[in-house]
DNA sequence: TTCCGTTGGAGAGTGCGACTATCTAAACAT
DNA sequence: ATGTTTAGATAGTCGCACTCTCCAACGGAA
């Protein structure tokens, strides 16, 4: 397959491609002479990949980067190659230091996280990004007087660890050397299933106690 | 209050607060002279409302200007108000159509809507951004081969159902006034908990299964 | 064999979004 | 009197994701 076929068959332009390859998110085709490259069904699959986390997952290019080359690294078991790339997804800004909300965001984190028997141990402790990223959010909620105590919180985390195993449950279904990319293509593409499934089911709610039925 | 101190309490720069102003996010201050405004709390309350969908809720701040104008709408009930703030938050792109994986991924999604009792009269019909994101995610994961059918959906549907129900309990607590801003503060602030919280699930259940316990 | 279109490679340019800096004249603050 | 702060306006910066332009080397059709 030649660029412009990849091009067409993917849908992507094939200067947007050239962009890519040079940014090392492609592996360079297999050279025929100094001015035509060979490209074969991995490319396209793999610009498929590319092309889902950057334009619905919203991953930023030097991110999708950094999450590839850790989908690659044979050096790291399944578990840390997961981690790794997650951890190199975007988060929310970092917890703002000396602030009585953050104080308090922190206080309510650490509480929950102690009622779940999440293991921290496993990278979810406190300088992990998401965990970051969970205290930002309070802090902010706190700060504008909305609660989000340890009360609040909990359903969430139930919620989610229920769908974090019926996900895995897929993950693991797939052959060992395609777990890791579908574990990564899993976190990022559900997320936007799982924001637009909510903003529904809360237009959904919202109507029903909210709208005038005349 | 003046800039200098409203700037201090918020801990944004007055520069930025100046850059608020001029976009139409935050009211000018009551003008004392040619040279100096007072401003009050609620200035600093919309400030920090402001600067929570920016930088927590990653909102671009034009759309955070169309949000705010939702707000203050007298012209609409309490739901449209809240479906108008909702509608302009940032969503991912439309489907594209003319394509195989969105057909099927339309079919996918009428298929789960059909089966939650979800009345789209309230405005989740297949003409709203969350339904046009929801679609655009079920068919790149489509397009890279996971699953994600009725089946996999339903559980996700649930849970967020669940859970809107118990956020809407919270909304409904707070006075008629209030009930707009709440709503949409804790639709864009509870999105990184929820995305973080399910990060942290999947780590520790990753952990779980695929770790090397030497 | 002669062209016209395509390719890989590399650098420069574009458009956008979110600030940030500079400037001016007025008006406090000491 | 004088240094600081302010509103208001304009211009500049920075990062990001492309997108454009060139070039010399092919490769396929006439």
């Amino acid at each position: 397959m030649k660029l412009a076929e990849l091009s067409e068959r993917s849908g992507v332009s094939t200067a947007t491609i050239k962009y890519y390859l040079r940014e090392g998110l492609l592996q360079p085709g297999r050279r025929v002479t100094a001015t035509q490259a060979e490209y074969g069904e991995e490319h396209l699959r793999r610009l498929r990949l590319v092309r889902a986390l950057i334009q619905v997952g919203r991953v930023p290019v030097s991110t999708t980067r950094e999450v590839l080359s850790a989908l690659g690294d044979e050096s790291l078991d399944q578990h840390s190659r997961i981690g790794v790339a997650v951890e190199a997804l975007p988060h929310a800004p970092l917890p703002v230091e000396d602030d009585p909300a953050t104080e308090r965001a922190r206080h309510e984190v650490a509480k929950l996280l102690d009622r779940l028997d999440w293991d921290d141990s496993r990278g979810s402790g406190p300088s992990s990004p998401a965990y970051g990223t969970l205290v930002t959010a309070v802090a902010a909620l706190t700060r504008l007087g909305y609660p989000c105590g340890v009360e609040e919180l909990l359903p969430y985390a139930r919620a989610v660890s229920q769908l974090s195993v019926t996900e895995l449950d897929l993950v693991a279904r797939f052959p060992e050397e395609e777990r890791v990319e579908a574990a990564v293509a899993l976190t990022v593409l559900y997320e936007p299933v799982l924001l637009s499934l909510r903003r529904l089911a809360e237009t959904d709610e919202s109507g029903r106690r909210f709208m005038n039925t005349e």
